[in-house]
DNA sequence: GGGACCATGTAAATAGTTACATGATTAA
DNA sequence: TTAATCATGTAACTATTTACATGGTCCC
């Protein structure tokens, strides 16, 4: 773990428009959904320590409502932006308990691993749901800042991925209902 | 993060033969690879407290060459791993800083972009290429134990997820390579 | 006045990685 | 004899979650 990407996140999404933490973390419960999450817990602490450091500028809101904060991106916090876009990815981390299961469940009763793969297949399929919504909606509104294709292409990764998911839970499904019989 | 997977993981793999910290870390590094991880500074202490709450036992290997220890599940530690297979599985975590990377790239030289995802798409087709071995070699040898065919179920998850990267990072560059003309 | 949601934040606990120390064995 | 790999382990660090505290606003 050479280094926390929170702090990228954060970095990224400023680098579009100015955020309070609370929008940032809801940008990422929704849009990032499915390739990426924070928690308060490390939003916070990271804004400070970016104002800190000066690579974002915290202003309170405008409306001045209430203690609501808003940060926008310096500057410097630009070029470290641009500076990590640039560097090699890091491999990917993934863990699939399900898979964990699957691979152990040879003594496990067939009706119990079927529920966990249509409970995964069921999430999914709402998941994808979204993500296609998402995408028509992309399509109605305009474009005024032009980075639709570049979300659309994210976009198009959760979906080519999630159609993979569901195909092998039926698969897997079959597989099982198959073992159950005899 | 309810509870430690590493518990399970470790349960699940000695249900079927008994073995050592090392191997568990090198079965978990190669036949895992696709869906999970877990380091040497997990393993042991987890070893260690599974052998204090009687899940499993260990003793000193029977060559006793050195050091080395096998550890072997327990009747109480079959009863656990069962309990937790058939509980609910937890959401699955994912983490692609790849996909930060494209959703953040607008203003990014489409050519390092590019190189982001080639390196993506090798990797993950030389991974493909192993996991195709791995199925043909457990195709070749028998099956005294009767789990090829769950063992054959995880790897087509593997199989069909690399398969939907690869086929998303070809289009990816695509789009790129249009962007980049322009 | 109550419930949903907006909004910021922290402390404590847990999870996980990394870097290191140590030494045996195997094969070139 | 040297390099690779087998083998066990720990300490320090870093990352992340969880549970909580606090209060505002909006709408019924």
């Amino acid at each position: 773990m050479k280094s926390a990407k929170t702090k990228y996140v954060i970095l990224g999404l400023l680098s579009e428009s100015a955020l309070s933490g609370y929008e940032i973390k809801r940008i990422i419960d929704i849009r990032f959904h499915f390739f990426w999450n924070e928690s308060y817990g490390q939003i916070y602490p990271e804004l400070k320590s970016l104002t800190k450091s000066g690579l974002i500028q915290s202003m309170p809101c405008e409306g001045a409502v209430q203690g609501k904060v808003k940060h926008a991106l310096t500057e410097s916090g630009r070029s470290v932006l641009m500076e990590w876009l640039a560097e090699p990815v890091e491999k990917e981390s993934v863990r699939f308990e399900l898979l964990l299961k699957m691979y152990f469940s040879k003594e496990l009763e067939a009706g119990i691993m079927i529920r966990h793969l249509t409970d995964f297949s069921d999430s999914h399929r709402r998941q994808l749901d979204i993500l296609e919504q998402f995408q028509r909606e992309l399509a109605i509104i305009g474009d005024p800042a032009g980075n639709h294709k570049d979300i659309l292409q994210v976009i198009s990764f959760g979906e080519k991925v999630y159609r993979a998911y569901l195909d092998w839970s039926a698969e897997a499904v079959a597989y099982l209902k198959g073992r159950e019989k005899t």
